[in-house]
DNA sequence: TAGATTGTTAATCGATTAACAATC
DNA sequence: TAGATTGTTAATCGATTAACAATC
């Protein structure tokens, strides 16, 4: 596997979400073609996509629907489940420790903290939110290496150094702000508002 | 204004995040080498996307912060604020709900939908739930042309079609579904899990 | 066998970057 | 003036698409 585009590693968690879908729906079998009409995508590109990992597809008949989605989910390493730390237990904070959605897709909630005192001590989906002081320690024991970040902008840059400095390696920050870390640390970026401003871009006032 | 990509659209607002951040910091004055090292992107990059919309730095100084803060909110249409609905008061509906950061990037919370009866008439953030079966007429009468999604998959694709028969052209899809739309409705994901099984793929396990 | 669809190659398309004259 | 930085052009780089032999 030598030299993926990161553009491609992007698309993966897209078809796997349409695989999963087809598989609920007890579909057996599909092709390039119908899963690039669902997502909008050229059929092309997906056997382009998926040739960078393998065969994993017949002539004729096209992809066993659950054989594609076991190899994708191996591919992106969610073939098991990550536990998690939430850091900010605001409102976001709050709905993110109550999704229901994270197990079946690789990923579980270990852990929560904030800096209030108020919060600190709460009980939150079966876990006790802790403070910040105990976050790096607490990291280390449940060994947690991906962190959601739902903190106001401004301490946002703070609690990314935190989370590096104690081993996490994957970063998902919420806060509307580009936030510097060591190279071995990747972030991806939750900005709902961007999102909506990106449309309204489109839209004729 | 032809032709312009939407990928430099979609960095925009992401200029405008940083712009922003800057102004708070009173920063009066910033370069594309700055703006481009702050946000890990090549300075080229930036002059060559603003360009596509007229001149708004000068040689030598580089921009003016809140100048250029100005014409990329013109550009985008928040320079103003768009009412939005919210389908689905679930924990995350709560979260967007009770949400300050609308306002200052051109957005508000203007109603609430949801089909739980028990949901129906909750007073939350001022506002009262409303039923779905109301939206059409709500919207119309609030000329709500931007929709945020928050309800289960299973739902969005139904929601998503009574959105666009409302008239809403522009959609903000929280549920892990590809929706199929008409051609003058757009539509944005959130979709957190995407991007974390994004970042595993780079964690050797 | 005939029809369908893969994986892959080569061509096309589009986006990013480097370089620099213009100029504040 | 000297230094800095823009806006733009042309070159480079990379991603997408079209086409098709292979084959189920």
């Amino acid at each position: 596997m030598p030299h993926i585009p990161d553009i491609v590693i992007g698309r993966l968690p897209i078809y796997l979400r349409a695989l999963n879908r087809m598989l609920e729906d007890e579909q057996e079998y599909t092709s390039s073609h119908e899963l690039g009409e669902r997502l909008g995508i050229s059929s092309a590109q997906i056997r382009k996509d998926l040739s960078h990992f393998g065969e994993f597809g017949k002539q004729g008949t096209g992809y066993h629907v659950e054989y594609l989605a076991d190899q994708v989910k191996q591919i992106l390493h969610v073939d098991r489940e990550w536990p998690m730390a939430v850091v900010g237990v605001g409102d976001l904070g709050h709905a993110i420790a109550h999704y229901k959605g994270f197990k079946a897709r690789g990923f579980y909630v270990a852990c929560l903290f904030d800096t209030d005192p108020d919060k600190i001590g709460e009980k939150l989906a079966e876990l006790t939110v802790k403070s910040i002081e105990d976050m790096h320690d607490e990291l280390q024991r449940l060994n947690v290496k991906v962190a959601m970040l739902a903190v106001p902008a401004k301490a946002a840059q703070n609690v990314a150094n935190l989370l590096a400095q104690a081993g996490v390696r994957a970063i998902l920050n919420y806060a509307p702000i580009t936030l510097a870390v060591p190279p071995n640390v990747r972030v991806q970026y939750i900005d709902p508002v961007a999102h909506l401003q990106h449309m309204t871009f489109y839209l004729k006032p």
